[in-house]
This record gives structure tokens, C-alpha cells and sequence, in this order.
DNA sequence: GCTGACATATTGTCCGACAATATGTCAATT
DNA sequence: AATTGACATATTGTCGGACAATATGTCAGC
């Protein structure tokens, strides 16, 4: 007997999305390069057969994910995707996900001791001078619960930068974004400010030493500290994060 | 003397952006719930005051990362962003960023054995089944390399899917599209069939005793096993990875 | 109850238009 | 010579209207 014919349905992309693809086909491979400027979109339409309206379509689809952005404001320019760009489409996919604090802990027990590790490999002197910098700061601003979050998120930030590994630097961008409205509630529920810094300075220590184990599990133990934190100050770990 | 006064400059975001971040927020702050329908193009124009045209940019703008899709190819509907559209995004990022082998290993050093640590505390009786199967399945394609690459890659995946933890499996989606085919490269290269399994079982049975320091130390020993077949078959380790 | 014809709603695409703004040119002014 | 101002040009942002293709709803007819 003849097998009953199974036509899976056919899929008519919009031109748009075509439009879309090419572009980002073309700038991915490498045909077009990061901080080139793209045709206009008059040019586009005409080259793609297509109207100017469905040129901008397709422009936009790749502009929120930060491919594409605008030069001087006119035109279009092939953009490297930054952490805040990354930072705000995976932390919107994971908000909708209703992520609770404690999975993205765990996710952060996976990356920052990674990344205080790998610091120790890679951190340039001009480097250790900006933690450095950091520590200053943060004791000085001790007392003010949201300059010690920015001294904090920050110190985090730059060890981060320091492994010059931009996989990690990408993969992290949601952390930040999500975690900055909880760790400023922890400071000001709990003032940790003196238990940040000892931590800040052990890693701070261990990266200028190259200790990799130490900058590792001290980075792990600042993080159990930040999880107690919320468990202490009530602050819903096992609740979704809110934007 | 006076400060010359420097003033920023003004930010004029254009129209389709201010609707386009109309439309997250009220997505994001829960207002719009997953699953649900948008109001029509014409009638998001009339409510926004603009025209269909630009309402239609505003749209691109979120579809790209998988906030908006279509439900039955006609009605926008609001729809959580999966691991595709999250992976898709960020490695175009990371594509862009020239990030090397070694910087993305790097990363999944530090998230795989995560996963396989975590799927140890929350992996059901179905998802182990799922896992015993996947064996099965890899040793009866141990010669094929397509069909061994998809079981190792499936069988990553649904470790990860065992950890139940979103952050987790959103964060590491971008790993898969791009190790894709330096896996499969190695593959071919090596024939790397039994090492693999070998691997593969113990994780399992780690994950089935509920064993969190063998199943990480297992995944650790098979990841550093995919490092150096990378090296050995002479992949480029440390070159960029390729779309 | 099922089928088919028909009207309706909604999206995808096109066209043409205009205002606002950035860029380039060039003469006039100091 | 350098700055300023006037002017033409190019490009984007926004508008309005139009039409084809397709999904949905309605209703008569068997």
C-alpha cells in the first residue's frame, strides 16, 4: 500500500525575515564587518527587490539584539553586541521564565568563582590598579547603601574583565542586571559592608598573588554570604526575581 | 569663572521604540501574560497613536528575542523566549565578539558540571529513563558520527533539562549552537565513540545515585577529554570559533 | 451534522508623501 | 584664513492609504 503522503507544512517566511537573515548572515560571516556602514535603506529595497518598509522591518529585527545600531543616529552601522545589549535579552527571556533567586544563584556558583579563577591568569597590572581603586572606594562609601552596591556590582564587573574572556563576559550579562535590585536589598537590610570588603580584599589578594584557588573559593564564599543574605533578610529566595 | 556648560545630549528615541518598550514592559511586569494574544496591529496604533507602520517596527523589534511570535501565523501572541531563541542570540554575539574555543570551554567548564551536580538533587525517574535511553541510543550509533554527535549533544541537554533550573539551561544555550560542530569535528577526527560513553554512563549513574561529586568530576574529566581532542586533532583551540 | 459559499478580519507587502535632521558646498564676513 | 550663514542634498522617521493572501466566522443547503 502507498504510505499516506505527509506534507509537513510548508514554511513561507515573510520577506522580511528573509531580508533579515541575508543581513545577518552577511555581517556574521563576515562579509560586512563590525563598525561598517550598512547601504541606506533606500539602496536595501532596491538591491533585495523589496520595499523600504520592509527593509526597516527586517533592520529591526536584528537591532534590539544589538547587530545592528545606529552610527551618528542616521546611519546604519554593524554593531558588536555589548554585555548590555545581551544582558537585557537573556535577562528578559529569563524574567518570563519566573527564575527564582535560587536558580540564578546557582548559576552565579558556576560563573564568578570561575571568573576570579581565570582572573588570576590573565589580569593586567592596570587591572589590579582598578580593584584596587574599588577597594578604596568601597570603604569609603561603606555607609551608603547605594554607592556600596554600585562599588560592589562594579568590583564584580571588573573581575570579570580581567579574565578577558568575552564567552564569560556574555554569558554573565544577565546576572548583573538581575541580581543588582537583590544585593541592594540585602545591603540594605543586613549593612554587610564589612563582610563585602574582607571578601572584595581576599580576591583582591589572590588575583594580584595568582592564586587561583583562593581567588576561587573566596569568590565562593562571597556568594554563599550573598545567599545567606536574602535567606536572613527574608528577601524570598525561592522566589521568581522581579524586574 | 562659569563652567561651560555642557549639556548631553538630548535623547530623542524615536517613536517605535518608546511603543516597543511600551509593549515589554507590560510584558516583562507581568501586565500581558505568556500565551496571550496582542490586540491587533491597527488597533495597537490606534491605542498608541501612531500608525500601523510604525507599530509594526516596534513589534520587530521584541520578536527577534523571542518575547513576541506568531500563534497561528496570523494573531501576534506573547511567548516566553526558549532556549533557541535565547542561543541564537548570544552566539551571534559571541560570533561577533571572534570568541575562541578555549574562552567558550572555559565557560562550559564551569556550567556543565554545574548541571550535572544539580541534576542530581532534581532529575525524575522520567528524565533518568530518558537519559538510560540516550545510552542505549549512543552505542548503537557509535560508528555513525552525525548520529553520535546528536546523542552526545541530546544527552547534554537533557542533563541540563534535569537540573529543572531555567537560568541554567538559558545561559548555557548558547553553547550548543556553537560547539555543534567543533564536537562533530572531533568526532569525525577522532572517533572518540567509546570515551564518550564511558563518560555518559558514569554521569548517569552518578545522577542516579544522586552522586553530585562524581557526576561533576565525571563531567569535568569528559569535557577536558572534548578539550583535548580539540587540541589533538589540531581544531584550532585557540581560534575563533566559526558561524 | 457536514459541506461549501460567502463575508469579515488580520497580516504581509507595496506605494507615495512629507518633516526633521545630518552632510556637503560655497559665498560672505570677520 | 577661519568662522559663519545660507542653501541644496541625502537619509531617516513617520504618515496615510492601498491591495493580496489567508484565517475565522456565519449561514444556507444537503
Amino acid at each position: 500500500m502507498a504510505q499516506p503522503v505527509n506534507f509537513g507544512p510548508l514554511a513561507h517566511q515573510p520577506a522580511y525575515r528573509l531580508v533579515s537573515e541575508k543581513i545577518r548572515h552577511a555581517i556574521i560571516s563576515g562579509e560586512i564587518e563590525a563598525g561598517e556602514l550598512l547601504p541606506t535603506e533606500t539602496d536595501l529595497a532596491e538591491q533585495f527587490g523589496v520595499t523600504r518598509s520592509t527593509v526597516r522591518e527586517a533592520i529591526r529585527l536584528l537591532e534590539h539584539v544589538g547587530i545592528l545600531g545606529r552610527a551618528d543616529r542616521k546611519r546604519l552601522v554593524v554593531t558588536r553586541p555589548g554585555t548590555e545589549a545581551v544582558g537585557r535579552s537573556v535577562s528578559s527571556a529569563m524574567l518570563m521564565h519566573q527564575v527564582t533567586f535560587e536558580e540564578l544563584w546557582q548559576v552565579a556558583m558556576g560563573l564568578e568563582p570561575l571568573a576570579g579563577k581565570l582572573a588570576c591568569l590573565s589580569a593586567t597590572d592596570a587591572e589590579k590598579q582598578l580593584l584596587a581603586d574599588n577597594l578604596v572606594r568601597t570603604r569609603e562609601v561603606m555607609a551608603d547603601h547605594d554607592a556600596l552596591l554600585e562599588a560592589e556590582i562594579d568590583f564584580h564587573n571588573q573581575v570579570a574583565q580581567a579574565t578577558h574572556n568575552s564567552a564569560l563576559l556574555l554569558a554573565r550579562a544577565p546576572l548583573n542586571e538581575l541580581f543588582y535590585p537583590a544585593w541592594g536589598a540585602v545591603i540594605r537590610a543586613l549593612s554587610p559592608g564589612e563582610r563585602i570588603l574582607v571578601a572584595h580584599q581576599h580576591i583582591y589578594d589572590a588575583i594580584c598573588a595568582g592564586d587561583q584557588e583562593k581567588a576561587e573559593t573566596w569568590m565562593q564564599k562571597h556568594m554563599r554570604d550573598f545567599r545567606r543574605g536574602i535567606e536572613m533578610g527574608n528577601l524570598g529566595f525561592d522566589q521568581p526575581v522581579q524586574g
